[in-house]
Order: structure tokens, then C-alpha cells, then sequence
DNA sequence: CGTGCTATTGACGCAACTCAATTAAGGTGG
DNA sequence: CCACCTTAATTGAGTTGCGTCAATAGCACG
């Protein structure tokens, strides 16, 4: 079931089947369904899990009493919300979907035992939670330095690439289920500046967008106006020494 | 010595006289001294140690290509500046000083050692993680949706509480070495322009500014102002069922 | 085959930026 | 302790990226 999961870690470092094997009953425990524009976890809640999605597109949100409504990050297949949610005592922000979305509530106890029993994920996990933390801190300087055509491109450039590594994409394509006014809030721009930006995205050909699908003929180009620099998803297999080894193959219970 | 991050820690659980001594030892072995405004770890290092703040500000940020810079966050006495580097290859942005630092390096074995011999301070630290994330999380809000003046507001009313939380703060006053750059360059703002909320800002009595002291003389007043919401910072002692008991008044070794 | 979101377009306004010049503050060496 | 020098703060004038308001057109989905 968490192909997506499993392929994103597999980034970090090469898991076991056994890994493997017992991310996938983590996920089959417990699955439930949503519709989309429905809220996850709200502002408030103390959640006794942690959420896992498995298919569709969800986002963190926070909301000023005056209704102003700030995206603050985007969950993808393979995304888990939130690793350690246990420690604090209330959540301060809302989760909600974005599409219909499938998810694997996984319990503290699972995950308790998926980590004392798996180094590897353990530090994969790590590495997923980190690597979480540098994109919050690279939407900062989004949001803070770049213009609203750039910050648009970063989006585009970070959610393309990040579904390339969950297997998400198609050549060149990927689908952006996504409103302009989702981007919109993610990105601190009026809805009517999104589509601005976007139309001039399309006749400078950086973009093609049609019916919630998202082609990037140039992604170099589109980066390159962006001042995309990927460095901050640190997708290199940083954690390679880690790799399972071949015993697997030998033992493959 | 490090009073600071003992006094923040417990914010959220009392520690033993054994989880305290720990910290200061651990605090001890390596203390630099910089200058203001002087790199104290680049992007593309990559470290062997954390650095504990004990003294002075410091900052993390990111600069674009074409100078462009964004602070990402402030650091301030008590505060880690990256407790799990260990996990990524590399850094992937810079921390400078903003005033003169005293600071502990706390090496990789030192702080395993730590957390494995005292929990509280490993439920401690990981209180103190989820909090700097949410703060991240918070400054994209900030960045995202708030006016020129409601994110200086908001700046100002967070490091208000965070120096508060460790004993640095004077009554409703507390020293402000940052310069409008510096705000500006955490705001989004150009520094004109901060110049001008900061004297808007005095003019209706919501702060007064002199020399690097800040004072704010109603505090709830700005925060509405600011429209600051304080939960995220998890301040209310949220982890006081770890909090340590009184055996360590009988056994005080 | 509406009904309600989403996208698009135009007109207009303003918050915040840039450029540029001036004043004030610290820090340093003689 | 003052003269000097650098950095920070302040002020003014002119510009603009992006927001708001409002109306229309295009979808999807029940």
C-alpha cells in the first residue's frame, strides 16, 4: 500500500523487505477515505496518531481570526503529517484535503514499534522530518524574497519534483489538482495575480496548465527563473551507508 | 553556564539537579567566542557538532544569487542551532551572528549521551525541535498574510516572549540589537519601509525604540494589534507529567 | 441542465519599493 | 577626549507590483 512512502525513504537510504514489509502493516492498519476541501485535524485537536497519505492531495493550514487563510505546506502521496505530533500538547494549525484523499492513521504505539524495530526507517524518517523542516524554511524565503512569479515557479519546481520521487509524474507531466486560489494561499498572492502569473508562465512557455495538469517543458528553464536551487530536498541518498545489504536476498522472510 | 536553555527546557518539564549538571557540563567543553556579524557556519559545511546559544543573537538564513537575503529565524540565548544535523549531508543555509556570541559546540557523542542518559532532557529537546518548527511554521503566516506593520508586531511580540522565557527580559522592556536591516531581511520588508512602520509604531504608543532597547508598554494591545497568537509557542508547561520528583531533594547527588 | 465553484479580464488604488540625500550613532585610534 | 569613519536611521519623491472590486465566462458534478 505506502508504495509512495517506501519510495520517497528510498531516497534516503535502501530499506530491507523486512522494512519494507512492516511499513506496509503500519499502513493497512487502520485506512480512511475523505472528500476534498474537508479538514483532516483542526487547530485544537490532540491526535493519538500520526496521518500517512496514500493517495490524493492534502495541505497544513493556519487561519487569522479575520479569515485571511496561509497554505503553509503541501502533503503529497507518501507524506506523513505529522511525525511527532505526541509531544505537543494541541495541534496549532489545520490539516485539510485538497483532492479526495485515502490515508493510514498510524498509531504511537506502531510507529513506537516501527522505529525501535527498524533503524533504517528510523533514520529515514529522520531524514523525511528534516528534509520537511529545510522545505518550511525555504518557503520562508519564498515568501519573503522572491516575486510573485518566481514564487510561483518555486512552487511548481518543488511539487513536480518532489512527486517525481514518489513516481507521481509523467515525462514532463504531473497532475496540479490544486486551485489558483490554493496557490494563491500558499504562496501569499491574490488569487487574481495567480492567474496573472500563470498566464504569463504559459505565453513565455515555462508552463503548460490545463484541466489540473501541469507540464514543465524546460524544468532547467523554469528553475533557473525561479532561483530554484534543490539542494534544500537534499535527495542525494545521504543516508547510502545505511543501505540494507544483500542479506535480504538470502533471507527473504 | 547555560542557565538559559535549563531555564527554556523548563518551560515545558522540571529537570533533576542530575539532568541540570548534565547540561552544564555538556556545556562546557568547547565555548567560542565571534564577533557581530560573522558566519559561524555556512551553507555547504558540515558539522560534528550543535551550537548551544549562551549568550548574544544570532541568525539563520539564505541568500538568493542576486543578494537577495532572508533571516529564516533568530537565534537567542538558550537556543540550539541545529540539534540533528547529523542526519543531512550538509547545511543548506547559513548562521550568523548578530551581536557579539558566546556559544557552547556540543559534539555529536556528547549529545547522544545526553539524551540516552536522561530523558527528560530527550522529551525536553524534542519539545524544543517541535516548538522551532512550529515557529517556522508561523513565520510563513507571518510572511504570507500579515501588513508591513503586523509583521513587525508579530516579530517583536515573539522575541518579546522568548527572551521573557529566559530571564531576559526587564519588566515589559528588553535589549533589540537587530538592526532595521535585520528586520527588514526577517520581515520581507525593505528596510525604509520598516523605518516607517517602526514610527508609526511609536507614534501610537505601541513601542517605544531607543538604542537598541525595546520596550513595549501593553503588551496584549500589540499582540491584537499583530493579531499574535501565542499558542505556538507551547508555553504551558505541557510536559509537566515528566517533570522530575523531589527524590532528587534526597538524593542530591 | 442548473448550481456553485473556478478561471479570466478590466479598471483602479495603495502598500511597499527604489533611489537618493541627510542626519544620527557607535567605535576606534591618536 | 576628541576627530574621524563607518554603519544605521531617517526623510522625501517618485514608481510599481500586487491587491481589491466587480463582472463575465467556463467548468464539473450531482
Amino acid at each position: 500500500m505506502p508504495q509512495h512512502l517506501i519510495r520517497k525513504l528510498e531516497q534516503f537510504a535502501r530499506l530491507s523487505y523486512d522494512d519494507r514489509h512492516a511499513l506496509e502493516e503500519a499502513a493497512r492498519q487502520r485506512v480512511r477515505l475523505f472528500d476534498p476541501h474537508q479538514d483532516i485535524i483542526r487547530e485544537g485537536d490532540n491526535p493519538d496518531h500520526v496521518n500517512l497519505i496514500l493517495e490524493g492531495w492534502a495541505c497544513r493550514y493556519k487561519t487569522l481570526e479575520d479569515g485571511r487563510r496561509q497554505i503553509i505546506s503541501f502533503f503529497l502521496p507518501g507524506d506523513l503529517c505529522d511525525p511527532h505530533v505526541f509531544v505537543l500538547r494541541e495541534m496549532d494549525h489545520s490539516i485539510s484535503t485538497i483532492t479526495h484523499v485515502r490515508l493510514a492513521e498510524i498509531s504511537r504505539d506502531t510507529l513506537l514499534s516501527l522505529t525501535e524495530q527498524h533503524p533504517r526507517i528510523t533514520q529515514a524518517l529522520w531524514w523525511e522530518m528534516l528534509v520537511h523542516a529545510a522545505t518550511q524554511r525555504e518557503w520562508t524565503v519564498n515568501l519573503g524574497q522572491r516575486t510573485g512569479l518566481e514564487r510561483i515557479g518555486h512552487l511548481l519546481c518543488e511539487l513536480f519534483i518532489r512527486l517525481r520521487g514518489v513516481g507521481l509524474t509523467n515525462g514532463d507531466s504531473c497532475a496540479l489538482p490544486a486551485t489558483q486560489i490554493d496557490l494563491g494561499d500558499a504562496t501569499g498572492l491574490s488569487n487574481v495575480h495567480v492567474n496573472r502569473v500563470l498566464q504569463e508562465m504559459r505565453t513565455t512557455g515555462l508552463v503548460m496548465l490545463k484541466g489540473k495538469y501541469l507540464t514543465i517543458p524546460d524544468l532547467e528553464r523554469l528553475q533557473r527563473v525561479s532561483l530554484f536551487n534543490v539542494n534544500y530536498l537534499h535527495l542525494d541518498r545521504e543516508g547510502r551507508h545505511l543501505d540494507a545489504n544483500g542479506s535480504e536476498r538470502l533471507n527473504p522472510s
